[in-house]
DNA sequence: TTGTCAAGGGCGAATGTTCGTTCTACGTTG
DNA sequence: CAACGTAGAACGAACATTCGCCCTTGACAA
């Protein structure tokens, strides 16, 4: 019995710990606006979190996460057109979309405390070359079919391809209405493809 | 007499303050280390910025002050290909390369402090606005040409070239040896345009 | 030249607040 | 009644900011 309810006053912890993070910055809110969130005590959160720092990780560690899913999903279900990575890794149909802006905010977030925390930093770095890795190989296979220059390193199209995600959150972070289909049409126009919806 | 003194007091405090925020960010960084930083008193700084958001204010506004003007130089000099513009704006032969990557690291911080400062938030959305405006004079002159499809919305375009300008900057903010001629390649290679040097 | 004085700039201890964290006592539950 | 969770007061540390004092400087009178 402790077991299940163990884990849901954490997740309880962390979904509020989630909304003011997002709201106002890892460093910016307190235990105080944690605790009055989660409408509990001191006491009870200590009891599941050692320090704040450790929130903080959980909640970094969990939005990585998150990141790496999306990436992996292309790996998992390669789509035919290399501007659709983007519609795949942003989740252009996916569940909640009410979360998209907070994941971006938060993302944004992590990125900064990436600067200074070198756990974490190092964290990001695997996650963006998973990313890479993943990418890579999708642009791989569109050489070896000729829809791509095969001179240029896979790698660096995969760079390129992963920032315009990168570049994509910053916009979604900060408009909280930036449109995914509008930004894949972009690309298409710069890919010089023609759009086939 | 004290008119230069004092602006180059001020000075001396907010290069001391930028390579705090640089190193620990905003909120991670107390009074203290700034005042250590500088090599100075509090009241002496107190003098000079009547609080620390005040300093942070002060920083962040200088830093997209540096982003404005990257994109101005592109309406100044418009560059023959699109994918040049990344390289003019990222500076790939600019001055002070070691400030390179702290700009990009500063400016990650700045992207996060927007997303609770709602005046910085309307400075970096004019900032984004005005990079929107320049990226898609040119590229409607590209579409004139028919060097890009004329289809698609100018600014649709525009939002993609800026987003990878800062899908890059996070790169280089993380990374910080991320190059700008193999970022360029990338693109061009997405582009299928033959690179020309 | 020398002495005086007013003002500006700087210092750093002091202040009150707020922070993250701990501790003890209390309720609840099996 | 034990065992477990929780509450909330309490704590020391660290924070941003202020305040009164001191040193330097430059103008001016003697």
């Amino acid at each position: 019995m402790p077991k299940e309810h163990l884990e849901a006053r954490r997740r309880q912890i962390l979904d509020a710990a989630r909304r003011c993070f997002v709201r106002n910055g890892f460093h910016a809110t307190s235990m105080q606006d944690v605790l009055t969130e989660a409408e509990l005590s001191a006491g009870a959160v200590y009891r599941y979190f050692k320090s704040k720092d450790d929130i903080i990780a959980a909640i970094a560690s969990e939005a990585l996460a998150e990141v790496a899913a999306a990436f992996g999903a292309d790996a998992a279900a390669p789509p035919p057109d290399l501007d659709d990575v983007v519609d795949l890794v942003l989740g252009v149909e996916r569940p909640p979309l009410s979360r998209s802006r907070e994941s971006a905010q938060l993302l944004v977030q992590v990125w900064a405390e990436a600067l200074r925390s070198p756990s974490l930093s190092a964290r990001l770095k695997e996650v963006m070359a998973e990313a890479r890795g993943v990418i890579g190989g999708l642009v791989a296979r569109h050489q070896e079919r000729g829809r791509l220059p095969a001179g240029v390193p896979p790698e660096h199209v995969a760079d390129v391809l992963t920032a315009l995600v990168d570049g994509f959150l910053v916009r979604r972070a900060v408009f909280g209405d930036a449109d995914p289909v509008a930004f894949r049409n972009g690309i298409r126009a710069l890919m010089s493809v023609p759009a086939s919806r």
